[in-house]
DNA sequence: CGCTACATTTGATCCGGGTCAAGGTTTGTC
DNA sequence: GACAAACCTTGACCCGGATCAAATGTAGCG
């Protein structure tokens, strides 16, 4: 359930089957933990564009994604759609507590799940606190980020929206040193869901933001900077932590 | 750190000094938690205006609302401000496991907080499963809000934002059968602040919305509604729970 | 009460991003 | 490789809400 957070996340690069991650520095889960998550574990994909849940409907299971991208997103009843958070490898979904979702989730692209029912998911909680806390970690995290995309949202214009969007899949999907290049995993129109705009702002600002000499756009989806500082600057970034009293 | 949620949440009207509420059918804490929870509280009040916690800075304690109202914001280097949350009584301030805060938190009216160190908060945590458990429904309960905070900021018109603000403000303070009243706990400023709006267009709402009799003004501060259904189709509602597939 | 400071409302104007309408590109299929 | 169906870009125009500017409350306070 994480969003994109501007910030390198703890969550990120993380186990793709363990919805306590990251596994390579594991201290959140011993062996015995491991072993019960693996023995309920459940492989499930979807095509792109498949909803995986419907907006309220019931939530029977809590996953952790391992490939692929998904969209949360909510609606008004007119058919206006706000997506309000981004599931990509890594990222965790469930309630623990309560049986439906008030979201939509659906596929972005062919997404691969590993999926635990949630009645042993839940007794496992129960039994292994270290799980539990972690797990409360995450929900902290996701509420951060889910704040910070709040910000954006009421307060950024269209090109500091499209460029904050950019950033932070760079900085996720960013390996070694620049040049940066990432896929988008989203069309023009689920960009714009996203950023609550319209495909053509989108549009429109991406030309801008390549002829302006930014980033670089290679075919449809795919996004190179030379220059994330540029970049972070166009995003209207925000207040520095380290403004401290 | 509850938001405004448009349904009545589990956590309204709960007990305004014990985090894992509501006290009255506290089915979380047991006398010993309580107990507990007595012997680490410490009371303490802000003025209108003062900030409690700066943005970024360190945040030693947990607390709960006791009286007041308190905003979380998050802002952008030229002084764009979002409110991404409201605090009002019986809501939870605290991050177990971080020791700062990525938000802003002022009072907006004279504020009581009733307030636990860090510390001993959370060793209780690491006693108590169930207050561990419960703060994590809480936190899960807070992201859905928020994200249907993000569905208003990306997706609704003035009108329907402001709508929206009251209907969730009467719906939380709301006494028996109608006519609703309720008083607004923070300025014109502030609303805008929290709709992403400006306070002209806020000022300009509202008094429409009067002119065309879905609310009353009492004062600046005072606003009656008489039909709450009426103020909700103005909101631009959401899909109804029932549409399940 | 009258004065000051500030909050709110109202009016006039402007502009960023939405809407509508083509036109161009990519992808998939046979 | 031709065709269709999406998807994306670009242009022209418009409108909701921002901005700028007063005017009008309202709340302290001597």
């Amino acid at each position: 359930m994480k969003l994109q957070s501007i910030r390198p996340s703890t969550t990120v690069n993380g186990c793709t089957d363990c919805p306590i991650r990251p596994r390579a520095v594991c201290a959140h889960c011993n062996d015995a933990e491991l072993v019960a998550l693996d023995r309920i574990k459940h492989y499930k994909t979807w095509k792109a564009g498949e909803t995986i849940v419907h907006e309220g409907a019931p939530l029977d299971f809590a996953a952790s994604v391992v490939t692929g991208c998904a969209t949360l997103s909510r609606s008004l009843e007119d058919g206006r759609r706000q997506i309000v958070g981004l599931l990509l490898p890594s990222d965790f979904i469930g309630r623990p507590g309560r049986a439906r979702s008030e979201h939509a989730i659906e596929a972005a692209s062919d997404v691969t799940l590993c999926t635990f029912r949630r009645a042993p998911f839940e007794a496992l909680l129960q039994e292994s606190p270290r799980i539990a806390s972690r797990l409360l970690a995450m929900s902290l995290d996701e509420l951060d980020a889910t704040r910070e995309w709040m910000l954006l949202l009421g307060r950024k214009t269209a090109r500091e929206k499209v460029a904050t969007f950019l950033l932070a899949l760079l900085r996720r999907t960013a390996t070694g040193p620049g040049p940066y290049r990432t896929d988008l995993p989203l069309s023009r129109e689920e960009i714009a869901t996203f950023l609550g705009l319209t495909i053509e702002t989108v549009s429109r600002q991406l030309t801008s933001l390549r002829k302006d000499g930014v980033i670089g756009l290679d075919g449809l989806r795919t996004v190179t900077c030379a220059d994330l500082q540029r970049l972070g600057a166009e995003s209207g970034a925000e207040v520095a932590e380290a403004l401290l009293p």
